[in-house]
This record gives C-alpha cells, sequence and structure tokens, in this order.
DNA sequence: AAGTAATTGAAAATCTTTTTCATTTAGAAT
DNA sequence: ATTCTAAATGAAAAAGATTTTCAATTACTT
C-alpha cells in the first residue's frame, strides 16, 4: 500500500532530495481522496508552507507522476488533477460526482469487450480508460435529508 | 445519421443564423475521423475562409456541443478536442494512437460491472466514460512493412 | 429595401503551464 | 562541524489556451 513515507523512502532511494517543498505536496496529495488541479494542490500547501512557487508544485506532480505515485487525469471541464495512486497496478476510478471523492476498483474485467473491439474492427488495442460517475453514500443521504426536509 | 445538412437545418430550426463561418466550422468537423483541437479546427478552417477569427471557432464549437451535434473530449495531454457525434445515443470511441482516427461503439454492456460496483461502494452510478486506445489495421499494416522491409 | 438582433473579429484580459536563470539548499564528502 | 556540489527552488518572463468586451458587420425578417 502506497503511503507517504514510501514515497519518501523511495523517493530518496532513487537519488531525489527530500525537500521540504516536496514533503508538503506529498502531504497534501497523500490525505486527499479528490483529484487536485495544480491550483488545488498549490493553495493547500501554502497554508502549510507559505512562500511555495507554483512551478514547484507543477515540478513535484511531473515527478511523483513519473515515479508513478501519482496518478494524472483528465476529467472533463475541470483540467488536469492529480491523486494518489493507491492500487498499485491497473485500476480505475469511480467519482462522486457531488463531493468529487474517488474511489479505485481494480477488477474491470474488459477484456471480452477489447477482444470482440479488435475483431469487428481489425484494432490491436493497447489500453483502455474507463471511469464511472456517480454519487457515494454520503452524499445520497445528505440529499435525501434534505429532500424529506422540505 | 448525422451529417452536414442535417446539423444546418436544426440550425436553422433553432434560429440559428447560417453563416458562412458556421458552415465551414461544420463542413470541417463533419469531414475530419479525429478529434480536432479548436486550433486545429481554425488551421482547417482558414483554407477554405481564411481571415476567420479563432474566437470563432471557439464559438461555434461551444454552440455545435450544446446542440449536442459534436462531441467535446479530454485526450491526455492533448488538451480539448471535438469530433463528430455520429451516433446519436450512448456512445465510446476507439481511438487509434498512431493516426487519431476514432471509430464508435456503442454497445458497451458494462450494466453488470455497474450495479456491482454499486453494491461494493454503495455509489449510484450515473455515467461511465470508456476510451479504447490502440492501432488501427492500416496502421498496424503500416508498421509491419517497416519492420519487413529493415 | 430597411430594420434588427445575432454574429463576427480585433484587442485585451484571464488562466494555465513551461522556460530561463540566478540563488539557495539537501545530502555527500571531508 | 564545515565544505562542496549537483539538484532544487522561486521570481519573472514566455508561451499557450480560452474568455470577455465592444464596435462593426451581416443574415434573415418584415
Amino acid at each position: 500500500m502506497l503511503n507517504e513515507e514510501k514515497i519518501i523512502s523511495v523517493l530518496k532511494q532513487q537519488g531525489y532530495k527530500l525537500t521540504p517543498q516536496r514533503r508538503a505536496v506529498i502531504w497534501v496529495i497523500a490525505r486527499s481522496r479528490r483529484h487536485l488541479t495544480p491550483a488545488a494542490v498549490y493553495e493547500r500547501v501554502c497554508k502549510q508552507y507559505p512562500g511555495i512557487g507554483l512551478v514547484t508544485i507543477y515540478r513535484t506532480l511531473e515527478l511523483l507522476t513519473r515515479l508513478g505515485f501519482i496518478c494524472e487525469v483528465h476529467v472533463a471541464n475541470n483540467g488536469r488533477g492529480y491523486l494518489l495512486r493507491r492500487s498499485p497496478g491497473h485500476h480505475h476510478h469511480l467519482i462522486c460526482s457531488d463531493c468529487k471523492r474517488v474511489v479505485d476498483f481494480t477488477d474491470c474485467d474488459l477484456g471480452w469487450l477489447e477482444e470482440r473491439l479488435a475483431r469487428q474492427t481489425g484494432f490491436q488495442i493497447d489500453s483502455h480508460l474507463v471511469e464511472f460517475v456517480g454519487r457515494c453514500r454520503e452524499c445520497l443521504e445528505e440529499a435525501s435529508k434534505k429532500c424529506s426536509s422540505v
């Protein structure tokens, strides 16, 4: 399981310096259950480490992506977002449209669909992108409370 | 089936004016089998209609999206892209990583997966985004030719 | 042919992301 | 503990992408 300490130890192993700025970015990313844009990471890191440059955020996110610690996703009209890679291998995201919380799932089992599409189209399929959008239990409960009180 | 004339007639029906600029954008979009960024649309439209403003491209793409004639997609690191909506309802894209050609497919049949995820996570799932990436028959053939000739 | 509201294009304003470069600093070597 | 050095940082500028503003133009109606 990927967490703050693990990331930090691998980072040092690989010869990267552990700066307080990097610590702060990792801290913010590891704590969030939501996709965070570079600007959102910046805002949160600033509370803990005022004076950090936005450039450093970009550079650190790029590094963490390159090392495979975080996923880079493109949600429509929200621009780039980053999220801790909690599941080590192939996995997908289930996103709450209300609170933006993200839940991973791994067993997407689309092999048969890939096979069928390959047969039908002549494509050699290399990868797929799957994302489910819905509302999480908490937000559903919240919503039903509001309705019944009206 | 959605094509140029259909789009134009619905546009007029809805009270929008049919300007030569809009005609040109529709012409370009309807002819492409690839996702086109606003800049790519601009470039192509310019050949036919030099002097058009990039702003008009943005506005027309926004309009066509709003009316449901084109799909707006976010492919990683390629920014926004637009594509004629060939399949009327729910559908997905299969994209060639070489030539960027896009093929639609409709029968994704992910109901059972949605059901399982809903049960496991408590989410109420509203929609999904699926995209396959691979290489189309033509690009595969092209690639194998190159290999054998070396 | 005239009138009008919608549309357009130029310019400026906003954002987001990247590049450049001088300064600082983490971690290794002494 | 001090010194050294490559890596990392931050400020500023550059580069893009997208949106806003507004005066001039134009498609379509009357």
